[in-house]
Formats: structure tokens, sequence, C-alpha cells
DNA sequence: TTGAAAGCGCTAACAA
DNA sequence: TTGTTAGCGCTTTCAA
């Protein structure tokens, strides 16, 4: 590939003349101008961005962090923020931890090698003294998304806030029993159950993890079974609201006539289940817009040490399944 | 952060000594060795990849291009892409070019920049001149997946071939009336058709491209009521298909009974629709690990210059829906 | 086994 | 307005 060098030799000029044209200098004489731009563009110049970088400049590389792209919520997260940065002249390496604490610190030593400018990342723990010892040990801002990292630049929907949300609504829909799918460090959890325990409904709220499908079907089937009164399963992800409908399917039990069943996340998908599931809404475009906007001011002057706790609110979208 | 010089000045000892401690060339002292190392370790080295890039060598990275990332067949080859180059060391920047070709040009710019080893893509239109000459310009390789590129290296199931096996599978199974959503120079519907014909039944078959909703729902509804035989919808993939099973829903037709449905890419989501969505499978994970595997190859002699052309079977996935 | 020197392709400081 | 020089952090000769 051409490189700086070459096009000065070939227009005759020296090679930081051929740098200033090509990033655009004015200082520069219209004729040369020309005769550079020429050249360049006849043998398709892409500047070496390595060799920029090297500059201690920007690499205009972003590392974007996610827990797992194949969940659709992710999907169009890692989305946005790719849409994001390209507008800002950012690329972005990605990488996936799948949930494996091991993955997550590699891939952080992997962002410092190549030098990126900044990180997007969804931690898995982020409350973690861990997470906080990578994130300060890291010498580019981070901001974490979708969870709040307390003392660390957070953009996310408040989960425990989300949960009490749902809560109040599935109480206020009648209900009167209550699972939830995913872990109870959850913090749609625990903002669920406290809010529950308000209504003095503490005792009629538990959790299950998901594990396999069928052991969640004898797990919902023995839920079902230990009580009376209207029941509501409120599952920590869509993925998890659609398998929770099938098992219900399978039970032969319809929703949301005998259960009801409240998603989050708002995935395509759920807006042609059936039937189709209420969910919560995160404003995953704005915040990653405002995530990666936040992440190239704290590059511009990193001496701004307040970190910065930005909430936004989450939206219940109610569709059949409650 | 620390670089190989400091280190070589902390442990009294020059650079290149450095160099080659951390790059584990036996011929170093175990003594050298061991202060080098510790020292590295004490500071937590990290490799500047950029400069070792710049040195021609080999950057580590991989160009990753799909169409669309929110669509979870293209998400989970993302995944399994990234995973088989982590495996081999090797790092992922990730595009999305939306179906735009503006987008998907000036990612291969972007890519050249980042002197990239190689990119594994999914191009928009992987028949055209225009991708064969993006290729044939970028100095590394490339290979196509999921899409069969005519002289380049593809790796990809075969779609006219997974077309005619829906339509041998539908005539097979009664139905008489075909309607393909997508678009009519997609390769599934090449094939679908064409097999079809060969059954005597070109005339009952035609297509129809989602633009929104609403109006797959009248077009929809308008196709079935012009023909009397058993009718079945090919979606060009799971999306589609799950929007279709809502509009028959919305239109009070029942699954399979008054219309079969088939999808495509086995999307985990399939699984747990209502009914359980008919298929067909592409062996993602194998295309991407040996489509990674091959783009490794490719760079130790690039001079190798027979184009690879790899298909793979599809594999039909026959659940309720059909 | 170790070090000195050169150079990858660029930017930045300084001179002319 | 243009060129000269230096240097980013590494790898790669080549000597010692």
């Amino acid at each position: 590939m051409i490189t700086m060098r070459e096009i000065a030799r070939l227009t005759h000029v020296s090679q930081p003349t051929v740098s200033r044209v090509l990033n655009g200098n004015p200082k520069v004489s219209p004729e040369i101008r020309e005769r550079v731009l020429a050249c360049a563009r006849e043998h398709d110049y892409q500047l070496n961005a390595l060799a920029k970088g090297l500059q201690g400049s920007r690499t205009h590389l972003l590392g974007v962090l996610v827990t797992d792209i194949a969940n659709g919520f992710f999907a169009d997260l890692a989305k946005q923020i790719e849409v994001a940065a390209r507008e800002r002249g950012y690329s972005i390496i990605l990488f996936n931890s799948d949930y494996n604490p091991a993955s997550e610190q590699e891939y952080l030593d992997v962002v410092r090698r190549y030098r990126v400018d900044g990180v997007v990342a969804v931690p898995i723990r982020e409350t973690s003294l861990q997470w906080h010892s990578y994130v300060e040990k890291l010498d580019v801002p981070v901001v974490t998304i979708t969870r709040r990292a307390p003392g660390l630049d957070s953009f996310y929907v408040d989960h425990p806030v989300a949960g009490s949300q749902v809560a109040e609504y599935l109480v206020d829909r009648g209900y009167r029993r209550f699972l939830f799918i995913g872990k109870n460090y959850d913090g749609k959890y625990v903002g669920f159950r406290q809010a529950l325990q308000a209504h003095g409904l503490g005792e009629a709220v538990t959790n299950r993890v998901l594990r396999t499908h069928d052991q969640l079907r004898r797990e919902l089937s023995d839920w079902l079974a230990a009580g009376q009164e209207r029941a509501a399963v409120f599952a920590g992800n869509d993925i998890y609201a659609l398998q929770v409908l099938d098992i219900l399917r399978e039970l032969g039990l319809s929703v949301p006539e005998q259960v009801g069943v409240m998603g989050f996340d708002d995935t395509f998908m759920g807006r042609h289940l059936s039937p189709r599931l209420s969910t919560v809404r995160q404003p995953t475009a704005r915040m990653a817009r405002e995530a990666v906007d936040w992440l190239l001011e704290r590059m511009e002057d990193p001496d701004d040490r307040e970190p910065v706790d930005r909430p936004y609110p989450a939206e219940l979208i109610i569709r059949e399944s409650t």
C-alpha cells in the first residue's frame, strides 16, 4: 500500500507536506495541494492508522465490551454504539465476555494493547470491586452502559427502579403472587421485591434461575401449584419471557388469564409473539449516543474527574401478556 | 503505560533484550529473563500492538463486516467468528453495513487503514462486480461468508439449493401454492421457484417484499384469497416468519392447518414460538470457524491463489408450522 | 547471549 | 509556505 513518503517522492515535495495536504492543513499552496491529492487518489492512498496512533495522538478506536451479542438487546446496543461512534469517526473493536470474568479481564488487556481511545462496557458484575479496579487500572476513559457502577461513569436504566415499576403495575393489575426469572442479585429483582414488600407482598415473591427449559418447566409448574392467588412471572429478559410463554402453553395455561408474563428489554420479537409481550423498554439509542459523546468529551479533558451518573427512565410497554 | 525501553532501563539491559524475553526467545540468560519478566509483571506491561503492527508483521486484527448485527442470525455469526478468532489470538473490528452500499465501501477503507490481517464479510450483493472489485483492491485476504461470491473465497450455505430443499419438502407435504417473503433476486427464491417449476408449479409461486407490517397483511390476505389450493409461506428469514405468524393469527388463520409457514436461519426464538417454527438451519459455528482458519492460512501464503468455494449443507428443521 | 543501529509511517517542532 | 529533524514503541538485522 502506498505511503506518504512515496507520494512525496512522486510529487517532488517533502513527506510532511504530504501529511499537511492530506490532513487539510490550509498552509499549502494550491498547486502542491492539487498535485498531492491527485496522486493520493490515483494510488488509492489509505492512511496507516497504526502509525498515526503510535504518535500518541488518537487511535480512533473504541473498545466495546458486551456480555452476549447473540442476545438481541445487546446486539441492538452494539449496533447503536457502532453507529454513534462511526458518526464521530471512530471504529469499534468488539468483545463478548459471555458472562465469563476471565474473558472480561483478558479483553481489557487487549483493549490496552490496541491503545483504544475509550471503552464502552457492559460489565458482568458492575457493583464488584473487581470491575472498579479494572477500570481504575485502565488509562483510558471507560463508560459503563446499561449498568450502574457506583463511582464510575454510568449510563443506565436503573434496574431496581424499573423492577419496582413492574411491581407497582402488576399489583395494580391485580396480581398477588410473583416469580422472577433471573439471579437474585439482579437489580430488577431487588427493586421488584422491595416494592412488593412495601405492599405487604414480600412473602409472595421468589426467583428461579433459568438453566434448562425442562428444569424451568418443572419449577414453574411446582411454583404455580403452590398457591392460589393470581400469579405473574417477571422474566429477566425477553428471551426468558419467550421460554416462559412456551412453557405455559405446554402446561395448558392461558396468558394473561391464568398467568401474567412480563418481559424486559423490548426486543423486536416481543411485538409479534402470541400473546404480544408486555415488557420494559430502555432508551437504547439515546443511551448509546450519549455514552459515546461523553466518552469523547472525557478524552478531551480527562482531568475533569467527576464521575457522571446518568440514569434513564424505563418505559413500561403494556401489550397482551399481562 | 510502561514501554520496553523503560523496562530495559529499570533492569539494566537493552531494549531488544526485553523484546526477546517478552516474545519468548530462548536465547536469553535465565537471570535476565527473570528480572525482565518480574519488572514487566510489576508494572503491568502491555505490548503496544500499534507499534508491533507498524513493523509490517501482523496486527492480529480481523475485520468483520455484516449486513445487520441486530438480526439474531448475524449476531450469532459475529459471535462465532469472534470466538474462533480469539482462540487464535485475533481481535475483531466490527462493522455493520445496514444494507447500505456506501457504508460497505467506507468500511473496507477503514479496514485498510487499520491494516487488519484479514476480513470476514457478509456482502450486500455478493454476485455484483462491485463486490468482486472491492475485494480485489484490498491487499489482505477476504472471505465471503454465508454468501457465495463467484471467484472469491466463499463459505456458505447454497441458498438456491436450500430453497429447492424447502420446495421439495413443501410439495411433499401437500402444499400447492407458495409465497416467498423477500427479494426476487434472493438465491433462496431462485432455487425455490426452479424446483417448483420442475414440479409444474411454476405458476403457483410468487414473492412479496416486506416493507411494513400492515402492508404485508394486506398483501398476504389478498394472496390467500386469490386461490384455493393448500398454501405455504416461505419467509426469507425467521424474523419475517415471526411477522407472518402474527399476521395469520390476526387474520384468524391457523398454522399449519390452513397455511404453512417456513422460516430461515433457525434463530433461537423459532424453537419457542407458537406454533414452533419449521425453518432451515445453517451450520454457523462450523462455517465461522473454518472461514477464520482458512483466512489465517491465506495469510501464511497469499500466493496460493486458488479461490476456495465451500458450500455447507442446510438442514431442514421441521417443527410445527408446516 | 547481548547490544547497537536502523527503520516501519506517521506527526510535531523548528528552521528556513 | 515548505523542508529538516526527531521520535512514537516496537522488530530486525548485524556485530560483538
